[in-house]
DNA sequence: ATAATAATGATAATGATTATTATTATCATT
DNA sequence: AATGATAATAATAATCATTATCATTATTAT
C-alpha cells in the first residue's frame, strides 16, 4: 500500500548514515540543503512511518524532543547534560534478565534504558 | 532563599498521596477544584523546583508529556500502550550491574528504565 | 510595620508535533 | 503513452505541552 517516494528514501538514507541520533529538525535542516523543496512535515511523517515499521527506534530525550536511531539491535543510551550528545551503550550479557523484569506487570515488547550524566569529553571542560 | 508557599505545599502533598505518576495537567485539574485560584504555571514552576531538588523524578512518557513520581528509591517503569497507565517495577538485585554499564562513556548520575507494552489488565480486553 | 524579594495568577510566547488542503508523484491498467 | 486511483508531498495552520513575562500578592528578615 505504501508507495515509493524519493523523500522517504533520502530521509532513511540520512538516518542510516548518521548514527548520531538526530532529531527531526536536524534531519530537516541538513537535507534541506540538498533538497530545498523538502518539507518539515514530510520528515515528521516519514519518521512516524519508520517507527511504525520498527525500522527506527525513538529516544525520548529529556528535553522532550524525539531522537531517531536506525540501530534496532538491543542497546542503551547515555545522554550528556552538557553537550546534549546521545551515546550508545552496548547491551550486556544479562540483558535477558532485564527484559524479564516487567513480566509481572504485563507483556513488554520493548524497553528503553537511558543514562543521564556528563560524558567523558565534557568532564574535562 | 526559597520562600514558603501554600501552593507548593499542596502540590507536593498531592504528589506524595498520588502514586499514579500524574502529569502537570492532571495535578492542576485535580487541585483546581479545591483551590480555584491555582494557576497552571504555578504547577509547572513548582514541579521544576521539586525536580531540581530531586524530591521527585521525571518520567518522559512516550507521548512526550512529563510525568512525576515522588518515589525516589531506585525503581523502573512500565508504560501500557492501551490504557496509558505507568506501573512501578521494583529494582532487582543486579541493579548495581546496570548502573555500571555507562562507566565507559561518562559519569552517569541517574538512569531511567521504561518498559513499553500491554499491561495485564488490558491484555484481556 | 516596613522593606525586600520570592511566589503567584493570568496570559502571551515558544517549540515540537500533528492536521489540513491543494497539488504532485507513483503505479497498475488500459 | 494516457488514464484513473490513491498515496505522498509542500506549505501552512492548528494543537498541545511547556516556558517566559509582568503586574500583583504573600512571605520573611529587619
Amino acid at each position: 500500500m505504501a508507495k515509493y517516494s524519493k523523500q522517504r528514501e533520502i530521509i532513511y538514507e540520512y538516518l542510516k548514515s548518521h548514527r548520531t541520533h538526530p532529531e527531526a529538525e536536524k534531519i530537516f535542516a541538513d537535507l534541506k540543503q540538498e533538497y530545498p523543496s523538502l518539507s518539515l512535515a514530510t520528515v515528521y511523517r516519514n519518521l512516524k512511518m519508520f517507527e511504525a515499521e520498527m525500522k527506527v527506534l525513538v529516544i525520548n530525550s529529556s528535553d522532550g524532543t524525539a531522537c531517531y536511531d536506525t540501530n534496532t539491535n538491543l542497546h542503551y543510551h547515555f545522554e550528556c547534560s552538557k553537550c546534549g550528545r546521545i551515546y550508545d551503550i552496548p547491551a550486556p550479557e544479562f540483558s535477558e534478565s532485564i527484559s524479564e523484569l516487567a513480566a509481572s506487570v504485563g507483556r513488554a515488547d520493548a524497553y528503553s534504558l537511558i543514562f543521564y550524566g556528563v560524558c567523558n569529553k565534557c568532564i574535562n571542560k
